[in-house]
DNA sequence: TATTGTTATACTCTATAACTATA
DNA sequence: TATAGTTATAGAGTATAACAATA
């Protein structure tokens, strides 16, 4: 359900869910290659192409060739990049404020760290 | 993460997560016809066809037409069904028992009790 | 020869649409 | 004419395999 509703609400944007992850980690990473940014993902380098295609037409990222080693294309959020990640993130939190309308402020509390740590205990970003 | 330990702990008995979930419909309901157990579910009839088509080949439910209204398919655990449903249960507390290992008991009682209120106030069955 | 990125292809999951039998 | 089930088809999402450029 929260990522029906997450994807509903990037719709408008033009992006889908892995674009918004693909944003993420470079916002996190500064710039990565492509390769980088796939093992990152845990998805596959060709997912990673056709994400970037479709952020680079959208104006949200550059893409560079390494100097040092022309086989790598680097990629780099524009400052376009960093308003759709802020649009990104405006609407997991409403996505999530939604989903959790119905909790006490301590039963949020106590589900955010559970999650925390079963993220931190499992590899993921946290 | 969760869904796909739980998929890989099915496979080996020739079962996917929705045909757990098929199982359990008609354990907690007795009997349905498959647009019953779709509605239930949340998905299109022709998708309860071919879960059923495998169940029944795998000999888990019975098929049988209403007699009172002979266009009506009703769906019925076998007791093979049950043994394989006690299965499906087995793998997901094993798949939930090691993902949340790294929680404290405190931790993890009130994530599923924070999980359960979600579930409630989003009409999901808990 | 190995690696990065790309393209072509295929696979999984599931829905929609068309069709059959029954009401 | 409407409904339950079925079959045929299509679409989304993503992976694998083949290929090109560079190292």
């Amino acid at each position: 359900m929260a990522t029906d509703r997450f994807a509903a609400a990037l719709a408008p944007m033009d992006l889908k869910p892995k674009h918004a992850g693909l944003l993420t980690v470079l916002q996190r990473g500064g710039t990565a290659s492509q390769l980088d940014v796939a093992r990152t993902m845990g998805v596959a380098p060709s997912l990673v192409v056709s994400l970037a295609d479709h952020l680079q037409a959208l104006g949200a990222v550059r893409r560079t060739r390494d100097p040092a080693d022309r086989r790598r294309q680097v990629l780099e959020l524009t400052d376009r990049g960093r308003e759709l990640l802020a649009g990104c993130l405006d609407a997991a939190r409403a996505v999530d404020d939604g989903l959790t309308a119905s909790l006490t402020p301590g039963e949020l509390s106590a589900l955010a760290g559970g999650l925390a740590v079963l993220a931190a205990a499992n590899g993921l970003p946290h």
